[in-house]
DNA sequence: TACATTTTCGAACGAACGTTCGACTCAGGC
DNA sequence: GCCTGAGTCGAACGTTCGTTCGAAAATGTA
């Protein structure tokens, strides 16, 4: 081909992970669609154009980012599974390799879970065959957990899922001067799934009812009252 | 002022509710800032020019639809919390009640979770407050509960925002067809937590280690690899 | 020094963006 | 019949978008 594609060394490499490093800050900041080109041009310091020697488009520059740290996440924790067997261990070992990378790497990790939607067509394949690949080692460890006695009762794919949502939201909250260590974030969460998966749950049928119930804020409560005519429905 | 602003009769807020609904399939579809006026304009059958009739900017359009949903949510919240006291019990109300809502309104939920930081200044500040009075009655209802006796050991704040998490990230993954019912889906979440937060975690020092590690998939092990040079950092 | 290749970037492209403007229709009150 | 104001919209505004191109600069090789 006419372009250089990728016969290249060392330096391009390099220069490449200095862009996709700021790229991932931008975007984390603005949202991929938020986030233009011109931007991160003016954090990279690299000219609007130069940048397209690094990268054909800019759906290509959010799939490098996806790829990198994806593939890492999920290499590391085929590392640390290896030649662990007990179910509980491994489960430990999964919440333990994702919060630590998590909070290692928030910027990527945001843009990971946040931009998920945004890619198209083969790229879009790409990431979702590794998050698949991800998902199913999780899924495999639940039910692993599940055959071993503990946790007869639970839907392996509702807990993995649930476990999972605890584990991503934690971009939209975590400070790292507020909060506890990584460390110990994810002893508190996988001890809570644990216990809490061990037991299985006994669907408490109690009939949730309502009290009057004073409308809390005159402003938001008449703006509210407004729009309840023709009843705010959902479109799906 | 010159502009119609707000004196306006049931088929003004009538006709406004109607856009909001297609604006929120839109915004959940592509994102608040990948999607167009002009999609809006072609989803609800309103000429382009003719929206703004109705509403005097984009973010003004976003802003309508997390108050009027996060809105209605803490409301409801409120309502079925008056009268009862005991704390799991609550508990059990705040998930059932959030996850009722979030399910039987998806759109409008994934919008709220998914856009929560583009909005800017005053618009902003609204949201966040209203967000914050949700937040911390779910706190109160978990620091009662850490009173109450059980849970003694655990960080309400840790313990909240890991329940939202759970709970708000199913935007990501239910289907209707393959998953639970959202009382089913809420029942099991709270047990998890309830159960989960019982017993207080142990942090268990089991220094993980890593074993040798195939690498996975030749392609992306490359492109990782390609990348590894100069470690790929988070940039804050 | 001379040449070939890699790297850089200013300038410009057409397309799409959010928003505005003025003219139009239409119903209700006089 | 005429006036008023609510509702509607086509056309256009200025700006920003992702991407391209050709030429210049830098680098490596002889």
């Amino acid at each position: 081909m006419s372009k250089p594609e990728h016969s290249h060394y060392p330096a391009f490499d390099r220069k490449l992970a200095r862009i996709l490093r700021h790229a991932a800050v931008v975007f984390s900041e603005k949202g991929y669609e938020g986030a233009s080109i011109r931007d991160i041009s003016r954090a990279s310091g690299v000219s609007l154009s130069g940048l397209y020697y690094y990268f054909e488009s800019k759906q290509k520059l959010l799939y490098l980012i996806q790829l990198y740290t994806f593939s890492e996440i999920v290499l590391r924790l085929e590392e640390r599974l290896a030649g662990v067997t007990e179910p509980v261990a491994r489960v430990r070992i999964l919440v333990r390799n994702h919060l630590d990378y998590f909070l290692q790497h928030p910027v990527e990790m945001k843009v990971l879970s946040h931009e998920a939607e945004v890619l198209a067509g083969g790229y879009r394949r790409e990431i979702a065959e590794i998050k698949k690949r991800y998902y199913s080692l999780a899924l495999d460890i639940f039910e692993d957990l599940r055959r071993a006695g503990t946790a007869r009762r639970m839907n392996p794919r509702v807990a993995v899922l649930s476990l999972f949502g605890m584990m991503n939201w934690i971009y939209t909250w975590h400070k790292p001067k507020v909060d506890p260590s990584p460390e110990s974030i994810a002893d508190t969460m996988a001890e809570i799934f644990l216990q809490g998966v061990a037991n299985g749950h006994r669907a408490p049928r109690n009939g949730v009812r309502a009290a009057s119930g004073r409308a809390a804020d005159s402003r938001t409560a008449r703006l509210h009252r407004a729009a309840a005519g023709s009843k705010f429905r959902a479109g799906m």
